[in-house]
DNA sequence: AAATATATTGAACGGTGTTCAAAATGTCAA
DNA sequence: TTGACATTTTGAACACCGTTCAATATATTT
């Protein structure tokens, strides 16, 4: 009985249409005017479709965001490259960075917005942020492991650069950096970053 | 003619009732639930009355930001008891997160939130923001004046000192730091600032 | 008391997320 | 092929939202 079997192709595939739709829709037209409506209008169907895929409008952005969390582990992923920790934790900072301002709007999706952590239930957790989060700090711990970072807790350490960074990001996106020319700001960023890399390198 | 002066004093006592109302709303139900219906049904006028003293809901949440910025100014200010300016910068970043945990629907008002923003004409400046942020920064500058930290550039210190309480504060209001048990946060956040702070001190 | 000026109203417009009875389509046994 | 059943899709309806504006109500002046 094959026909169960197409018919189960045909939902996920009209459910990925829908999500590739509220992608688009998303980032051409940006958060605040990605309504269901606009969705569906986009992929073709009526709205009251949209909800036999999706239990609300936040679980939707709750999987726009894990894509964007692929997409930005993709990047950090390049970092392997390099093969001293400390080198590849300089160029996780630098890909978070570039990822940040290249991608605003999937930024505040994964860092900013309330709406994608509505759909992730109480007694779950947030998978895609403590992956990369992990990621991060494993790389992190190798370097202090190797002597080439101060011998100091590496949560600590990344929640500090991770907070650094993502307080320069966001007070820059919320248009909150007025003080500061605006080309000078990337710059700022990634010095920022640099300069408390480095005052915990082992010396 | 003492009329048209009662007059211009009821229309300014109306408008603060409306704020008054306004922020009544928005600290009770929270930024979401703050409508124009709301405030109107509160302070006991039909919506309509709203627009008469209120270009758009952007400037009533620019007048409520104004005044969460009077607060934290407030507060800032305690800080002047300290008579060295190194002391006083530990103080300032204190009662920063203080006000921070102690009123996130204001502090997202304040520095997150793009309405409020969106009510500043483009011509003009952030007065509010400036004002609180060169508040800091002289007192930066005057403790590298005295010796009392590493004679870096204020501008620069003052952004990175900004930005990571910053990301640390929203990281944590927007619920996304799950990986910290809760009751460790603002420790955490206490303890970044502490440390970063220090590292800049001379010895 | 009538005329004028000011202040307030609330219905209306076009938008939002969400629900659900009804219509359309697909499947399958007779 | 046709009728019965199952599934999918629809779009009007509900209760909200920010905003506008002609009409109403109130206050002031003549």
């Amino acid at each position: 009985m094959g026909i169960n079997e197409r018919k189960e192709r045909e939902k996920v595939e009209l459910r990925g249409l829908i999500l590739k739709g509220a992608m688009e829709v998303f980032l051409e037209e940006g958060f605040e005017n990605t309504s269901i409506r606009r969705i569906a209008e986009r992929v073709e169907y009526s709205p009251g479709t949209i909800y036999v895929y999706f239990k609300d409008k936040d679980e939707i952005l709750h999987e726009l965001h894990i894509v964007a969390f692929q997409q930005l582990m993709v990047a950090m992923q390049k970092t392997e490259m390099h093969p001293e920790p400390l080198d590849q934790l300089y160029a996780i900072g630098d890909s978070y960075i570039t990822f940040a301002l290249a991608n605003p709007q999937l930024y505040e999706l994964m860092f900013v917005l309330r709406a994608p952590m509505k759909a992730i239930h109480p007694d779950c957790e947030w998978e895609e942020g403590f992956r990369t989060y992990h990621y991060f700090r494993d790389v992190a711990a190798k370097a202090i492991d190797k002597g080439q970072l101060k011998p100091i807790d590496p949560e600590v350490l990344c929640v500090t650069l991770w907070a650094t960074v993502h307080g320069l990001v966001t007070l820059h996106l919320r248009e909150r950096f007025q003080m500061i020319p605006p080309d000078q700001i990337e710059p700022i960023i990634r010095h920022c970053l640099r300069q408390l890399l480095q005052q915990y390198e082992a010396k």
